[in-house]
This record gives structure tokens, sequence and C-alpha cells, in this order.
DNA sequence: ACCTGTGAAATCGTTCACAGCA
DNA sequence: TGCTGTGAACGATTTCACAGGT
């Protein structure tokens, strides 16, 4: 077991494990090989074993890891074993398509509030979710005891909506606005940035020899 | 002038240059050095140096780059000199919400089609695109001359659509199925996971001291 | 025999530091 | 003097290879 700082790259690659786990489980599988698993998914062995050793020993030689226990395990150290209630900031076509994503109430995540300026929007509904006033974002976020925000306004606004989302108390951004952000260091913001993905696939497409 | 095959990382960067000369275009300025443009937008000189010289010797010495003429250069580089015309396939709220996302129209990008295969939203339309049944994708995208897919369907068709996709000839897909896909190396998908994404979050707020 | 956990090696990416040009 | 372009140093990440446990 590792006792450094985890890098980023490994905690991705522990979701994509855990998805994996699932996998294997609802085939009734009972353990799983590092090498099986890599060779199935088209990941490399040792990289399992290693991002799985920064965590504890999991593993068991000769046989490799029980599917059920190291789901639960990853699990508990994603801190996916209780609920995470989300606020989205920005009712628009994004935020309401956010808003039912499938994805978030897939690993326990739970949209309890969105928030616009827009006088239009306040106090209507997307599904079961209440659009709120921005203004009274604070008060709203603590009676709903929300941990995570999504910001999903136009770019010129992030800076700002993140300082509201900072004053609050929250941790954890996820923001879709393609702009850099600036924010205090024990927040974590993950920026979306769809414009530099778009592009990104703009350069393979013009790039001179498709190599 | 490096010949060697160039990173995703630099070519992500190189939208990040562009987003930042254009600001300072809006500005008046002329000219910039890598040195006061990596103050101002917080990036390391050297690497802005050694991403531009990948694509050739675009500064002068003792003055910096040509604003005007490096925005020109790096919008070639990166293909947003010419139109990009977008097929979405899944017409659900994220499908919708991005075809009118507003990210696509500013670089270069323009949604010219939807495809799905539920009979009820075929023929419908969202704002000016089209619904088209998902059975025509060939038919269709040679018509409207679509060079880039974005698959926003549910994970379990993910790999079938990539499919079709690949069959009619595209090479560039935006995938939003949080799920691994398969597919020939002569074309490029770009994996868009939001709940890689939203896990990290929730791995931070869960680790044990917030370093 | 099979498999984990992990040092060591290899690869990839970033930052430093400076020669050389305007 | 100010700045680019780039080799060299550094740091991070991945992969190899194997000692040691079952």
């Amino acid at each position: 077991m590792k006792t450094e700082k985890i890098s980023e790259l490994t905690t991705n690659r522990l979701s994509i494990y855990l998805r994996c786990l699932n996998e294997l489980s609802a085939e009734g599988a009972k353990t799983i090989s590092s090498g099986r698993l890599a060779k199935r998914f088209h990941l490399n062995s040792a990289q399992i074993r290693k991002d799985l050793a920064c965590f504890g020993e999991f593993g068991v030689r000769g046989v490799g890891y029980y599917i059920a226990d190291l789901k639960e395990q990853i699990t508990k150290i994603l801190g996916l074993d209780h609920k995470h209630r989300v606020a989205i900031i920005g009712a628009g076509r994004l935020g309401m398509a956010l808003t039912d994503y499938y994805g978030f109430t897939q690993t326990n995540f739970e949209v309890a509030a969105l928030f616009d300026a827009d006088e239009e929007k306040i106090g209507s509904k997307v599904g079961k979710v209440k659009v709120f006033d921005l203004k009274n974002f604070e008060r709203v976020i603590r009676k709903e005891d929300i941990d995570v925000a999504v910001i999903a306004v136009p770019a010129q606004f992030a800076q700002s909506v993140l300082e509201t989302v900072a004053k609050s108390g929250i941790k954890a951004v996820m923001n879709f606005a393609p702009t850099p952000l600036r924010f205090a260091d024990d927040i974590k913001v993950k920026t979306i940035d769809l414009t530099i993905s778009l592009e990104s696939l703009s350069y393979f497409l013009a790039k001179p020899q498709n190599d």
C-alpha cells in the first residue's frame, strides 16, 4: 500500500474498474485476476494492480480479486456508498438535460435543485426538480443538503457563479463553461470543455496525414 | 519545428491559446510574448513556445508573436478555417441540448441533422434541425455533407451506433455514452464520460484529508 | 501453477536555462 | 535588452519483470 499522493488518473481508472466489475458481477463471476480483467477490457494488468495497491491489499495471490469485495472497496474509496445531492446552476437546455441525465442517478447522485437568474424560469419545474432564484443559493443548498454544484451557464457568468458556489461552502463543482476559472485550492472544480473536445476532433480531420 | 508525433495535450492547449488570443485581439493588442501570455492566463511560457514550435516558427525574437497572424495559423492548424457539419445521434434531452449548444456555432461547427430510432421523434424538429430515422444515416449524412458525429444515446446502444457511424465513412466522433468503445484506428473517438467526472468529484469529497 | 504487489526501467510530459537573433 | 526556439533536466506515468505468497 502506497501512502503517496494519488493521481487523478488513478481515481478515474477506479471508476472504470468499478464498471467492469459490475459487468462481471452481473454475469455471475466470483473472482477475477488482473490479467483476465486487463485482457477482457483492454487495460494493462500491472496498472490495475498498482492502482488498487494504492488503497490496500485487496487481492489474493494465486487467485485474484474477489469481485463482490473489490466492488465494495472501490465504492467506498470513491465515496459512492452514500448519496450526493446536486445543484445545477443554469436552467437552459444543458442544465435541463443534465437534470434528468441517467448517469447521475446511476451512481448515487441526485439532482435536488436547479438555479437560474431568469424570472421567467424561477418557480417552474423540470420533472420533479424546482428552479430556484440564484440569489437564494446558499439558503436553498443548506436546506436541501446539497454537496455538489454543476455550472451550466454561459461562459461570461461562470466565474461569478463559481464565487457564489464557493461562498456557500460547496467543495465539489463540475463546470461546463468553456473558460478558465480561478478558485481556492480547498475546492475541486472539474471542467468539461466541449469546445476543446470539438476542436481536437477538428484537428484530427485537418492534420496532413491521418496516421 | 518538430516533426514528431504531436500529443493531444498539445492540441488541446492550442484551443486554449486561440481563446486567449481572441481575448487579446478584442482588446486591440497587436503582439504578445510567451511570457506575458503565460502570466496573464496562468500558463507556462516555455510550454507555449514548445507547443507552437511543433508547427512552425511563428514568433519574432525580441518581439513575440503577432496576434492576428498567430490566430490565423492556429485556426488553420486546428482546421477551424472551414465549417464542420455535425450529426447528433439520439434526440433525447442531451442530444437536443447539444443541438443548440452555443459552443458549436461559436467554433465553426453546425448541427445539420439529428437521428433517432424512435418513430415518435422522427420527422420532428429541434429549432431548425430535423430528426431523421437512424436507418437512413448514411444517405442523410452524404446528402448533408456531414463530417462529425455525436453519440448521445444510452450506453447499451453506443457500440452499435458507432458501427453505423464508422460504416458511413465519418472519421470524427464525440461520444457521451459512459462505456468503452471498440473502433478502427483510422477514426477518432473522443469520449466525454460524465460518470467518471462525477465519481472523481465524489472521491475528492470522500478522501480522508482534503489536502 | 497462478497471481499479487512492487522495485526498476522505459516512456511521456513539463519546466529550466541559455544560445542566438532582432 | 527582450524574446524565441530548443537541448537538457526534471517529474509524472506506464510498463516490465520478478520475488514471494497461496
